[in-house]
RNA sequence: UGGGGAAUCGCCAAGCUGGUUAAGGCACCGGAUUUUGAUUCCGGCAUGCGAAGGUUCGAAUCCUUCUUCCCCAGCCA
C-alpha cells in the first residue's frame, strides 16, 4: 500500500466533458495557427496549431471586473492551463461610446493578479475586437454579395414593432429586398459616413417568422459617429455584438468560446453566420462552438454592474476598490487573495444551474489560503489593562512568538513582557458563563508566549466598567522553558506589553448588505445595506507592527486576517484591514 | 400563453451512451491532537435523485404527462 497521495483530479465538468470527446476525436486536430488572428488565407500560411485548445476571456472594457468575473476567468485560463491550450485576453470592445482605457488597464491587471497570463507558445494572445474592424466590414460585405444581409432604413421603434413579440412572428422590412448592388452601395455609404446616426442599419436575413427572436433578423452593423478608444474616429459603423463575437472568436481560432446562460438564444445565430463565413471562405473550419454556463450569484453580495454603479455614484463605498465591494479591486485591497479565488472557483464548480453559492464558501477559501501564506501576529483590539502585580516595575523580558505555527523554519520573534499588559476585554469576565475558561477571579490561564497567571482580582470605574484586571504570575512556567508546563490551564490569552506596543488604526469590516438576497422581493437593494459594515478602531499592536508594508498580509492571533492597507498604510504608521475572521465555534 | 434552458442532502456538485451499498467539497454533529475556543486528524451525515405514471430482471439515468424556476422582443454586451 502507497501512502503516497496522488493529486486530486479537477472535478468533473460538462464542458470538460465535452473537451474530453473533442480532444479524443480530433475534432480541432487539423487546425493551424499563424502566431496572429486572422482570416483562412492567412491561417493557412501557419504551422498546425501548437494549442490543443483555444479560450478567451472576453470582457467589455466598461467597468470593472468583480467576483463573478473571477469564476470566468477561472474557468477559461484554467481550462487552458490544464489541457494544454492557451486562453486569449481580449477586450470585446465593439461599442466606443461605453468603453475606456482606464478599465483596460484595470482588467489586465486584475486578471494578473488572479494568477493568469497570455503568453503561451511563444506568443502574446492579448486581443482587441476593435482590431479586427476591417475583417468584420468585409465579412459582412461577404453576407451582402450572398443575399444574406440588407440595409434597413426603418427606424428604431418600426423595427421594434415588425420583430413581433415572443408569440407572434415578425413582418419582412419593406426594405428586405433590395439588390445585392443596392445593399453594397448602401453599406458603403454607410462606412463612408453618408448617412446619420440611426438612419439604417445592416440586417442579416433570417426569418421573421422564427420563433428565436434572435434569428428575426438581427441588426448586425450600425452607425455611430463616437470616438474609439482604440481605433479613434476612423470608424463611424460599428459591428453588433451578435455578429462581431463569433467572428473574433474565429479569427482567434478559439476551439470552445464559453459564455454565460443568457446568450443560450444567440447560438443558433452564432453557427449560421460562421457557416456562413466557412461556406464563403472567409473563416477555416472547423468553426468555434459556444457553451454557455450558469453566472455566479453570491448571497449578500450584488454583482450587477448597475447596482454596483449605484453604491460607487450615490457614495454608499469610498470608491471601487472600497473593501466592501465584491470587485476584485476592492477584494483585493480587503486583503482577498488570488489563490483564494482560484480555489473557490474549483470548489464551486461549474453547472447550468442557477444557483446561489453561499458567502461563507468564499470567506473560508481565503481562510484556507491564508492560514497557509500569513504569519502570525498580536493585536490587541478592545483593550483592557492586566497588571501583573508580583512582577518587578520597570522590567521586561523577552519572549518568543512562532511566526507560523505550520513553518518552524519561519522562525521566531521577540516581544516583551512587564508588568503592565494590554488583554482582549472578552478575555476576561467577572462572572464567568458556562464554558467559559479564560480570565476571571481565581482562575488561571496562560498568556501565551509567557507565563501562567493568575486572576486575583479587577478594578471597575463609577459607571461599572471593568478598567483593570489584577493577576500574579508563576515564574516556573515561562513558555518554552522547561516544566513550563507543570501547570495546566485551558485558557491561552494573548497580551502586548503597554510600554512596548505601538497604536494603529484598523478598519473592522463586515458584510455590506444584511439580506442574504439583497433587494429580493420588490425591495430596494440600498434598504438592505448594513449600516455597521465598517468599524474603524485604535487597536494595540505588538511592536514590529509598526513597520509592516502596505499589502502586507497577517494572522492577529486569535482574531483573524488582516491585511496592511495598500493605499493608507505606510511603513511606521500603519492601518490595517479586516479580511476575515478566524472560525469562532464556542457558543457563547 | 412562442422559443431556449434548469431541477440530485441546508449550499454547491459528480453521475445522466440504464447494472454492485447515489462521488466529492462546504456546512453541520460527534471524538482525538493542539500554548490560536484556530489549524490538523478520525467518524457520522440522501432506501433518496422536482412530482406522478410507464418500459425493464434492473432507472437519478429511457418514455409520457405534470410542476416550479431562469433567459429572450437594444441600432447594449
Amino acid at each position: 500500500m502507497s501512502a503516497e497521495k496522488t493529486p486530486t483530479p479537477p472535478a468533473s465538468n460538462f464542458i470538460r466533458g465535452i473537451i474530453d470527446r473533442d480532444l479524443a476525436s480530433n475534432t480541432y486536430a487539423t487546425r493551424k495557427w499563424a502566431h496572429t488572428p486572422g482570416d483562412a488565407a492567412h491561417h493557412a500560411t501557419g504551422e498546425p496549431d501548437p494549442a490543443k485548445i483555444r479560450t478567451r476571456f472576453p470582457p467589455e472594457p466598461n467597468g470593472y471586473l468583480h467576483i463573478g468575473h473571477a469564476k470566468s476567468i477561472c474557468l477559461n485560463f484554467g481550462l487552458a492551463r490544464d489541457y494544454g491550450g492557451v486562453c486569449h485576453m481580449r477586450f470585446d470592445d465593439t461599442n466606443p461610446e461605453k468603453e475606456e482605457q482606464e478599465y483596460v488597464d484595470s482588467i489586465t491587471e486584475m486578471v494578473k493578479w488572479l494568477g493568469f497570463g497570455w503568453d503561451a507558445f511563444g506568443d502574446n494572445h492579448l486581443f482587441y475586437a476593435s482590431n479586427y474592424f476591417d475583417l468584420m466590414y468585409q465579412a459582412a460585405e461577404s453576407l451582402i454579395s450572398t443575399g444574406k444581409a440588407y440595409v434597413d432604413e426603418q427606424t428604431a421603434e418600426e423595427m421594434r414593432i415588425n420583430r413581433g413579440t415572443l408569440t407572434e412572428a415578425g413582418k419582412d422590412s419593406p426594405y428586405r429586398n433590395r439588390s445585392v448592388e443596392d445593399n453594397l452601395r448602401l453599406f458603403r455609404e454607410m462606412r463612408d459616413g453618408k448617412h446619420p446616426d440611426g438612419s439604417m442599419v445592416l440586417r442579416a436575413k433570417i426569418d421573421m417568422t422564427s420563433p428565436n427572436i434572435n434569428m428575426r433578423d438581427p441588426a448586425i452593423y450600425r452607425i455611430k459617429r463616437a470616438h474609439h478608444h482604440n481605433t479613434g474616429d476612423t470608424w463611424c459603423i460599428y459591428p453588433m455584438y451578435t455578429f462581431a463575437h463569433p467572428i473574433e472568436d474565429a479569427l482567434e481560432q478559439i476551439t470552445h468560446s464559453i459564455c454565460t446562460l443568457e446568450f443560450e438564444d444567440q447560438r443558433p445565430f452564432y453557427d449560421w453566420l460562421l457557416d456562413n463565413l466557412a461556406q464563403a471562405g472567409l473563416i477555416t473550419q472547423p468553426v468555434p462552438k459556444q457553451y454557455e454556463f450558469a453566472r455566479l450569484n453570491l448571497t449578500y453580495v450584488v454583482l450587477s454592474k448597475r447596482k454596483l454603479i449605484q453604491l460607487v455614484e450615490e457614495k454608499h463605498v469610498s470608491g471601487w476598490d472600497d473593501p466592501r465591494l465584491p470587485t476584485l479591486a476592492g477584494a483585493r485591497r480587503r486583503g482577498y487573495t488570488p489563490e483564494g479565488f482560484r480555489l473557490f472557483a474549483d470548489r464551486i464548480g461549474v453547472s447550468k444551474a442557477d444557483s446561489w453559492i453561499e458567502y461563507t464558501i468564499l470567506e473560508d477559501c481565503m481562510r484556507e489560503t491564508l492560514n497557509i501564506a500569513a504569519e502570525r501576529r498580536i493585536a490587541v483590539l478592545d483593550p483592557i489593562k492586566l497588571v501583573i502585580d508580583n512582577y518587578p516595575d520597570g522590567q521586561s523580558e523577552d519572549c518568543f512568538a512562532p511566526n507560523h505555527p505550520l513553518k518552524p523554519e519561519l522562525g521566531k520573534r521577540v516581544v516583551q513582557l512587564s508588568k503592565t499588559l494590554w488583554i482582549e476585554r472578552e478575555d476576561f469576565m467577572e462572572e464567568p458563563s458556562k464554558g467559559y475558561f479564560r480570565l476571571f477571579p481565581g482562575n488561571m490561564v496562560r498568556l501565551r508566549y509567557g507565563y501562567v497567571v493568575k486572576c486575583t482580582g479587577f478594578e471597575k470605574d463609577a459607571a461599572g466598567n471593568v478598567t483593570v484586571v489584577h493577576c500574579e504570575y508563576l515564574p516556573d512556567t515561562k513558555s518554552g522553558t522547561p516544566g513550563s508546563d507543570s501547570v495546566k490551564v485551558k485558557g491561552n490569552i494573548h497580551w502586548v506589553s503597554a510600554a512596548h506596543a505601538c497604536t494603529a488604526e484598523i478598519r473592522m469590516y463586515d458584510r455590506l448588505f444584511k439580506e442574504a438576497h439583497p433587494g429580493s422581493g420588490d425591495k430596494d437593494f440600498l434598504a438592505d445595506i448594513n449600516s455597521n459594515s465598517v468599524t474603524t478602531i485604535t487597536a494595540q499592536l505588538e511592536a514590529g507592527l509598526q513597520d509592516a508594508k502596505p499589502a502586507e498580509t497577517f494572522q492577529f492571533e486569535r482574531h483573524g486576517y488582516f491585511v496592511a492597507d495598500r493605499k493608507d498604510s505606510v511603513e511606521g504608521k500603519p492601518v490595517f484591514n479586516r479580511t476575515v475572521t478566524l472560525k469562532d465555534t464556542w457558543q457563547k
